[in-house]
Formats: structure tokens, sequence, C-alpha cells
DNA sequence: CACAAACTTTACCTTTACGTAAACTTCATA
DNA sequence: TATGAAGTTTACGTAAAGGTAAAGTTTGTG
């Protein structure tokens, strides 16, 4: 079931994508049971295609993130849905600009702790310096 | 047990801070059973100092920013830790250090869904305008 | 004083995101 | 052919972060 061709395949094996995103094959069957990704069957082995692929990498982003498994279905869902649907478009639009909302807030609070993160960093070199210090006099 | 005084309080109750920051008095207590917070007793009733109220922000800022509450208290127990202990400050400095990588990395990944979301925004507004065309048509 | 509002502890319940184990099938290969 | 690797389903277990309910105390105010 390995596949050892490493440039551009078109289809994977469960292993194939556990290895490759470092996470277990339970959780890649998970996501399945969410209905996040809907792999084809040969028989009963799950192949999986470039667009599961870049699904999975999207969920694992989410994760980082903090979207729920949940959430990232919803936006799948949206994305994937009827365009032609006037109500289901504004429905998106709305979803999107709350993610946005929350993300803009996200990169504020990560900046503030980024510069405490460099001010402790600095406090922790001074204090080091400082126990050398004593510890030669 | 309420204070009405909004300005600078030195001491706080426990509906106070649940409040103010919108969370319940369960989750309050909660995170001083994980020992993130230790409020003063008068009698059985719990005081809340500044530094409390601190904690308190930067647990949900910590939560905000997919900390667990475990991260979070480690983070407090450094920062309050032997200042003249170097192995300690290298502790810190190493934890400080994977936080701000983990950190860039997150920064890094919303900016690429904040683009996408940019992206998806303007073909639904697209799509809108389209329907609404054909309407007329 | 009584009674309501705010506080307390204890303890069990819930959801999310998997881990782990059991028991079974498929397939390649020695 | 048998054995081992990779796959499958089913099912129960678990940790984190609280929710919720019960039952009791404290306090201040009419």
């Amino acid at each position: 079931m390995m596949s050892t061709i490493h440039s551009p395949q078109s289809t994977y094996s469960i292993s194939d994508l556990s290895k490759e995103f470092d996470i277990t094959t339970r959780s890649i069957r998970f996501y399945e049971d969410q209905g996040l990704i809907k792999p084809k069957r040969r028989g009963q082995t799950r192949i999986y295609s470039l667009k599961d692929r870049v699904r999975l990498k999207l969920i694992l982003r989410g994760k980082r993130l903090g979207f729920s498994l949940a959430e990232t279905r919803r936006l799948f869902e949206l994305y994937d849905a009827d365009k032609s649907s006037s109500t289901q478009l504004q429905t998106m639009l709305d979803l999107v600009n709350e993610k946005k909302t929350a993300l803009q807030q996200q990169m504020d609070d990560i900046k503030v702790v980024l510069m405490e993160l460099n001010s402790a960093e600095q406090q922790c070199k001074a204090a080091l310096a400082d126990n050398l210090l004593k510890k030669k006099s």
C-alpha cells in the first residue's frame, strides 16, 4: 500500500498521509467520520485524492489556529455549496467576516504576547549574566 | 459582595471578575483548582487582588491563542521562580523560545488564512452580483 | 428576624478529539 | 502456504475545560 514516488502524486494511502502530516491513521479516519474528508474506496481500502490531501492540510492549519473540527467542516460545506443560492452566499459572507474578525484579534494577541516573550527573554538573559558575575566575586 | 467602584480597585469579588471578563464563577474557581490563581480568603469567601485579575486576563488571552491551562500555569510558575537558579532561568528561556516559534508559525498561518478569506469574500460578492444580474435578465 | 442575594463545596455530567485494544480481511512475498 | 504488514470496523477509554445540580453558609437590609 505504501507508495514510493514523491513528486506529483494523485492518490495516497492512509499511511502515506499519516506519515506526511505526522498524524495517526486514527485521526484521519476520525476526520472522515466527522464528515471532513470523503476518500474513495477500492474494496474497503481508502484511496485519498489530491483534494483530500489539501483538506487535511487545511484541517491541520485550522487546528493550529484553534478552529474546531465542526467549524472547519462548516467552512468546507459552505465552500462547496450551491453558488446560485444568494442566501447561502450571504451566510458564507457572514461566516467569513466572523472568522476574519476573530483572526485579526488573534493577530493582535500574538503581537502582544510576542513582545512580552521578548521582554521575558531579555530579563532572563540579564539575570543569567548577573548570576555569573556574582559567582565570580 | 458586589463592588460598585470601577476605577483603580485593588480587590475584587468573584462575581466582579466573572462579569468583567464574561466568564462563569465556575471557570474562575476551576482555574484556582488548577493552580493558576491563588486568591486570599476572608472567611471562606475569595478575595481577588490586582495580580489575580492580571492573571485572569493572561489566562484568557492564552486560551484565545490555544494555550492549555497547564501551559499557562507552567509559564506563571517559571515567571515566579527563583531568579538565582540558572537552570530555572535556562528552562524558562527554552520555553519562551518554544512559544515564540509556535506563535510565529501561528502568525504565518493567520496571514495565509486571512488572505484566503479575503479571496473567498471577493468571490462571494462577485457571485452575488452575478446572481442579481441573472435575475434581472 | 427573616429572607434573598451572593458565596461556598462536592460531585457527577458533557463535549471534543482522539488513544487503544480486539478481532478480522487483504495482499505481497519468502 | 503461511506469515507479516497494512488495512478495516467496532467499541470502550481518556484528558481538558468546564456545565449543572444539590445542599449548605454568610451577609446585609427591610
